[in-house]
DNA sequence: CTTAGGG
DNA sequence: CCCTAAG
């Protein structure tokens, strides 16, 4: 898929080639199924080895998403051009997103709020932006199928790594992880700025994208959510550990506008919890951090948090933790957790519930230590 | 900033 | 998953 898009670029140099492109990418939207849908649903695996990490997904979205832009992009400054609307000199780089937006969601509901919101913070955390913001934020995201990428970049890397980037990789791992838009802004969105992952995918999709983008993995390993990335972050690098796309379009397929919470569940893989009781294992509970960084280090999303509630259902889950309702009922409940993993897991679940209780206060009340 | 708890 | 209150 991206092949054909990427194939097509080269050819920005006789408008024919653009109008070209502008129609395949329009043609792929039209033609509805996702670029990204290739994953049917993670639930029904049942896997039985260990090393199945990636079992996720490939996340090639990310090139198409860029033609995508690309094309957008065309089709808005033919247009803008006609209508002489715009005072832009070079190419009206601005108003890219919002087409991106309207076009990729035809409700576009939330353009105003969303834009809005986004000058907003531009204004908030970095004042300068919006001087340059006119000159580059487009810039390279326009350019990159049209013109030499060469220019861009270096522009991009020699300017602030930072705010121009950081503008433009907005947008689209904005469209791209929340379709549906939340006018508040999360955590993540202000964070975005800080990610540096981000910030380098946004850097080499360009690069990408001209060179045909030959062993891009994972081009965008884009993790807009909440979490503090951190100095050990860089890592997640390797593991070309994937997507988002996919919970993304699930939940765009499933709950659509969903209610505010749970936007983006991704399952967990027995794998991981796995990784997570070994991890528990070794450190026991309450060191959500620790165990985090070891055995998730490569596991971009999953933050603390994310294992300290997975660790929480697992008790639930394996009765461990009495309560009111008995094991039946539990189990009845959380069936879906149950049905995919193997009963090993949960026999060590058993034992380091006894072993570090989860509450870290025993039944008497007193507080539990830990050890190390 | 990290945990714990509750929604 | 998300949010908030505590250390």
């Amino acid at each position: 898929m991206s092949e054909s898009s990427t194939a097509t670029i080269p050819k920005f140099e006789s408008k024919n080639g653009w109008h070209q492109k502008t129609v395949k990418c329009k043609l792929r939207c039209s033609s509805g199924d996702k670029w990204n849908s290739q994953e049917p649903g993670e639930d029904s695996m049942c896997p039985t080895s260990d090393d199945i990490e990636d079992l996720d997904e490939l996340d090639d979205d990310a090139k198409p998403l860029i033609s995508l832009v690309s094309g957008k992009n065309a089709k808005k400054v033919v247009q803008a051009a006609k209508a002489g609307t715009s005072v832009r000199q070079k190419r009206l780089r601005k108003p890219t997103k919002r087409y991106i937006e309207e076009l990729s969601d035809p409700k576009a509901k939330h353009v105003m709020e969303r834009k809005s919101y986004l000058s907003a913070t531009l204004k908030d955390k970095r004042p300068k932006i919006r001087s340059h913001d006119e000159l580059h934020s487009g810039g390279a995201l326009t350019c990159t199928p049209k013109e030499p990428f060469s220019e861009n970049i270096t522009q991009a890397t020699s300017k602030g790594t930072d705010e121009p980037l950081h503008l433009r990789s907005k947008p689209v791992s904005e469209r791209r992880t929340n379709p549906s838009f939340i006018s508040k802004g999360r955590r993540w969105s202000i964070r975005s700025q800080n990610e540096p992952y981000q910030v380098r995918a946004v850097k080499f999709a360009p690069k990408e994208l001209s060179l045909t983008g030959p062993s891009a993995q994972a081009p965008f390993e884009s993790r807009p959510r909440r979490g503090r990335p951190k100095k050990s972050l860089p890592l997640s690098f390797l593991e070309s550990e994937d997507d988002e796309s996919e919970d993304d379009c699930v939940k765009k397929r499933t709950c659509k506008k969903s209610n505010d919470r749970r936007k983006h569940q991704r399952m967990w893989t027995t794998p991981e919890v796995m990784k997570l009781i070994d991890g528990i294992a070794q450190y026991g509970t309450g060191r959500w951090t620790d165990i985090k960084k070891l055995m998730f280090s490569s596991t971009a999303y999953r933050t603390p948090i994310d294992l300290r509630d997975k660790w929480r259902n697992l008790l639930r889950a394996s009765g461990a933790q009495k309560r009111k309702s008995n094991k039946k009922e539990v189990k009845e409940k959380l069936k879906d957790v149950v049905r995919s993993l193997p009963s090993s897991v949960f026999r060590r679940v058993r034992e380091l519930a006894s072993l570090h209780p989860y509450p870290r206060f025993s039944p008497g009340g007193r507080y539990i230590r830990r050890k190390n």
